[in-house]
DNA sequence: TTTGATTACTTGTGCTTTGCTAGTCAGTTT
DNA sequence: AAACTGACTAGCAAAGCACAAGTAATCAAA
């Protein structure tokens, strides 16, 4: 891809970074995987933002081979695909969660659920763990409902 | 500037953020202010990632726009500009040490001085609020040994 | 079993942003 | 007065991105 192209690599840990997922788009899917409960191409599709197909094929193939998610074929419908993210993407959870408070209490109408605000600025490492754990039982939830789905209309029996 | 563009503008705080400060260079300047002690121009064209001049002129004149950083003449020299740095400048602190953590965790070969890992994991608000004084303190120095300058050489009789 | 929809892309075109190099120009030093 | 500095602009090629259209594989319905 083009990501490691020019810049002359410093070893300065922000800008390499920053380097890696410093675009437009990386972070955004990387928070659509985890505040926003997208698995597959269609969900990150329809993120307020308005990803462009091209860019976000492109941005899923560069944040599998930076091993930030991993992409496996879904368990009932073969032409379907859905991502899992690694503990390197779960642990951009307090970058995004930082961005966000920057965002909410200099920017003005920005839209937080104070619940959200107050369990993150109580204790950030709470608050972290807790969202790994959500995230996981969201993906765990997820592939479930895939299967269930076939167990409740095996045949389509039903109408 | 081109910034406030295409993108639909959702409410979500670390979007918003992005939007403001997600392109490849705002953060490295202000890195470069925070932990680099750069003051002027001429300063931020010499960090090693490389930044070109027109970039660079318009970067700072879109951190100044959005009160991130903002813009003096120099004291003594009428040719010269220096930026001073926000408190929302300031609050950006913890986002870019996130992104330096996550690059020391997670990518080979970062250099970072042990004793700020330490620190900073040690206490995230302490460390952000001693850096936010010896920031200050940075820019004072700089003011400083620019009159000093002056007052040590005043009509340059001693050379 | 053909037809039509879905899904996850790829391709093509044009606009916008970036990166590099080379000026410019006022103020400063010599 | 000549050379030098600091902070930019200008010009152009390359990369990134948006939008529209197309494709190939799969699936569902008639």
């Amino acid at each position: 891809m083009g990501k490691e192209g020019k810049m002359g690599r410093s070893r300065c840990a922000a800008a390499s970074a920053l380097e890696l997922i410093g675009d437009r788009w990386s972070l955004l899917i990387v928070r659509a995987y985890i505040f926003g409960d997208c698995r597959e191409y269609s969900n990150f599709l329809e993120i307020p933002e308005g990803i462009s197909t091209n860019i976000l094929a492109n941005r899923l193939t560069w944040l599998v081979e930076i091993d930030i998610l991993t992409k496996h074929g879904h368990p009932t419908n073969r032409k379907k695909f859905y991502y899992d993210i690694t503990e390197k993407g779960l642990d951009l959870i307090p970058v995004i969660m930082e961005l966000a408070r920057w965002g909410w209490t200099h920017l003005p109408g920005m839209w937080t659920p104070l619940e959200i605000k107050r369990s993150f600025l109580n204790d950030r490492e709470a608050f972290e763990s807790e969202w790994k754990l959500s995230v996981r039982a969201t993906t765990e939830r997820y592939l479930q409902s895939a299967k269930s789905t076939v167990q409740n209309f095996p045949i389509h029996l039903n109408r």
